[in-house]
DNA sequence: CATGTATGGAGAGTAGAGCTATCCGAGTTG
DNA sequence: CAACTCGGATAGCTCTACTCTCCATACATG
């Protein structure tokens, strides 16, 4: 098909099409003369990624094209991927050194020393987590840092389900983009979970009957 | 204290600080002349609590300044609080009408019936979570959709904590504040943990010896 | 008390992100 | 053959989050 059929199929404008060519994030189509290319399924399926990653997943057009390097560069390993899809799914702050930051940085130590997590401080989760806890520090959010290990806890037991429901020795390139799509749309759907949950926790505990539309906007 | 002192205390810049104040996420200092302003301890603890939810939480200004307002008006509830703060933190798509998004309307409405959850399809959360599961569909990704209740139950355990220690009925204010920081300061944490679990339960699964730093970017 | 630096407030300017529009010469369709 | 569409390149646009400049004061220092 050409770049009209594919702008159809998918709803993205051919002129977004155009763009995220530019910007490597869609592979070429196959030229079948100086200006005339051909798309196949493999383009459509790519773009459906994209927007998901960009509209559902929040990540920016730079950290999609990073991410999608990695599924198609088949020297990438799954744990380079993984890291790659961590990264561009948190906020990256530039480091601070303050005393927030060394409490933080003990308290996550102490407690990946406590669960045995296999886990480097080279992770981008480590930073992140650092970071909000040492922000927390600053505000004085001791309530909300006092559920570290409530986190964690729920963080460990989600881990081990999906790392079993998301890699298949067989096939590394699917492998790969089923363990970006779980890092990147899984956060979202956490995200979105957690919210319906402290909904409706905070119905049963102060009374459902309070507030019917509670937490719309 | 004055501008140039408010700004030494809380690294940000004068520029930053005035952008903030036109902005409203900041209320003004008390003028004690035409062009010369008195800041407080308060304005230093909001500039911490705005730099906290815009670089760690990831908020944009807009979305710092809805929390921020709901965090200063004492009609809005603990549970208007709530709902503005996830609708802050959540990706907003417009909505598509397809048999992808109804299969997971179906999806989220049974797991929401299975579980009991007090909840309604005006929660941010919701739509987001019906958002994520159609694009899943899309993508064939029946693997991390089927996580879904894994996903669920975690977030109720995590809901529940939370509800306990952020809430509190004493002082209004206060609360609120905690709420917010809890829905975005959280979220971050969640993100940055589950990171982490991801590496070491990969790292356990697949020998811990295969990839040292692995997760490194 | 002169002189230099800081201040509040307003407006304009800036850099980057993510498109969107226009143009062109070359295909394709009816 | 006329009207449409294409690939590719470039320029332009809108929005966000600052950042800079200006000016008439105000404070600070010798």
């Amino acid at each position: 098909m050409r770049i009209g059929e594919l702008s159809r199929r998918t709803d993205v404008s051919v002129a977004s099409i155009k763009y995220y060519l530019r910007e490597g994030l869609l592979a070429p189509g196959e030229l079948t003369s100086p200006n005339q290319a051909h798309y196949d399924e493999a383009h459509v399926r790519r773009l459906r990624l994209i927007r998901a990653l960009v509209d559902v997943g929040g990540l920016s057009i730079a950290g999609a094209r990073d991410v999608l390097a990695a599924v198609d560069d088949d020297q990438v390993s799954l744990y380079d991927a993984l890291g790659r899809a961590q990264a561009a799914v948190m906020a990256r702050t530039e480091p601070v050194d303050d005393d927030a930051t060394e409490r933080a940085g003990k308290a996550v130590a102490e407690m990946v020393e406590r669960r045995g997590w296999i886990t480097s401080e080279k992770n981008p989760g480590w930073r992140a987590a650092v970071d909000v806890l040492a922000a927390l520090d600053r505000l004085g959010g001791e309530r909300v840092a006092g559920l570290l290990d409530v986190y964690a806890e729920a963080m460990e037991g989600v881990a081990g389900h999906e790392v079993e429901a998301v890699v298949d020795r067989d096939e590394r390139e699917r492998s790969v983009e089923r363990v970006v799509t779980g890092i990147v749309l899984g956060g979202a759907l956490i995200t979105a979970l957690r919210g319906m949950a402290e909904q409706s926790a905070s119905a049963r505990r102060y009374g459902a009957g309070a507030a019917p539309d509670a937490g719309a906007v």
